[in-house]
DNA sequence: ATGGCTAATCGCATTAGA
C-alpha cells in the first residue's frame, strides 16, 4: 500500500502536475493541503478519471484538504472535535452586517478510512510570528489534534496523520538554524507539540532524501532556495505503532519540486507492507 | 539545469505563505 502527503499550494493551478504525478507514482492514498478551493469546486471528476474517489474539505480561499483514495473512502471526518477558531478572523471588515458574523473552524484537517487505515490530511497553522495571536491559535489547534487523535489511537485501529505541520522537528530540519532563530516552526513549545502528538502513540516516519543529508519537503519559492537545497522538513508522516512497523520504504520526491511550476513542497512517499 | 516567488482575490494591489 503506498500513501503520499503533498502540500500543492493550489490543487487547481496544480492540477496538471497532480494527474501526471498520480499516474506516474501510482499512490493508494494521497493527503493534499493547501487546495484553495471550494469543496464543490474540487477537480474531483480529474481525478476520478484516474481511479481516485475523494474526500474534500475547502472554504474556498486559503487553506483546504483532501483525500484521495483508489482503495475506497468511508467513514469521513470534516474536521476533528475541538478545532480552535482563529479569533484574527473577526477583525476582517463585514461587507454585510445584517447577520452576525458565526466563526467556523478554518478548513484544516479532514480524515477517512481507506484500506483498512485511518487516514488524516493536516494543515496546521502557520503561526506567522511567535508574538501573535495566530500562534497561540496555532498550538491550540495542535492540544485539539492530540486530544482527537488520542481518541482515535485508542480503538486500536491502524492510523495515519500526515500532512504539513508547519514544525520542524530538529534543528536539522532546516538548512540554516540562525536564520530561524526568532521565527515560527522551529520554537520550543511547537516541537513540544510535536512531542505530545509523539506521546499519545504516534510515531515519525523520516522519509529518505533523494539527494544531500536532510529530507527536506519545502523549499522558498525565493532566491533560488531549491537550487541552494536551503529547505526545510515541516511536511510529517506520523503513524501508529503498528503502521509504523509495516513501513517498507519512505522518501521525499524532490523530482517533483522540479521544473515550471511546481508547488513549494515534495510530496513524502510511503510504502506499507501488508499488515 | 533544479534558478532568483506564487496564488487568489469583488484584482492592476493586497494578503498569506514559512
Amino acid at each position: 500500500m503506498r500513501l503520499a502527503t503533498w502540500n500543492v499550494n493550489s490543487v487547481k493551478a496544480r492540477l496538471p502536475r497532480l494527474l501526471t504525478w498520480l499516474d506516474e507514482h501510482e499512490p493508494d492514498v494521497v493527503c493534499l493541503q493547501e487546495t484553495k478551493c471550494r469543496a464543490d469546486q474540487f477537480p474531483a471528476a480529474e481525478v476520478e478519471e484516474l481511479g481516485y474517489t475523494t474526500a474534500v474539505r475547502g472554504d474556498g480561499r486559503w487553506n483546504g484538504v483532501a483525500i484521495l483514495s483508489r482503495v475506497g473512502v468511508e467513514d469521513v471526518s470534516t474536521g476533528f472535535p475541538g478545532e480552535p477558531v482563529y479569533e484574527g478572523a473577526a477583525e476582517e471588515p463585514q461587507l454585510e452586517l445584517t447577520e452576525p458574523v458565526v466563526l467556523t473552524p478554518e478548513a484544516r484537517a479532514i480524515g477517512a478510512t481507506c484500506g483498512g487505515v485511518r487516514v488524516w490530511s493536516l494543515y496546521a497553522p502557520n503561526g506567522r510570528t511567535p508574538d501573535s495571536a495566530h500562534y497561540v491559535y496555532k498550538l491550540e489547534w495542535f492540544a485539539a489534534l492530540r486530544e482527537a487523535l488520542a481518541t482515535e489511537l485508542a480503538s486500536g485501529a491502524p492510523l495515519v496523520a500526515c500532512g504539513d505541520y508547519n514544525v520542524a522537528p530538529t534543528d536539522d530540519d532546516v538548512w540554516d538554524p540562525a536564520v530561524f532563530a526568532h521565527s515560527t516552526h522551529v520554537t520550543p513549545p511547537e516541537r513540544q507539540a510535536l512531542a505530545d502528538l509523539r506521546a499519545v502513540g504516534l510515531h515519525d516516519v523520516v522519509p529518505t532524501p533523494m539527494k544531500g543529508p536532510h529530507p527536506f519537503t519545502y523549499w522558498d519559492y525565493r532566491a533560488g532556495a531549491f537550487h541552494k537545497n536551503m529547505g526545510m522538513r515541516i511536511d510529517l508522516f506520523y503513524a501508529s505503532e503498528d503502521v509504523a512497523g509495516r513501513v517498507r520504504s519512505a522518501y521525499v520526491d524532490r523530482e517533483a519540486r522540479k521544473g515550471k511550476g511546481p508547488s513549494d513542497h515534495a510530496p513524502v512517499v510511503v510504502d506499507l507492507d501488508p499488515a
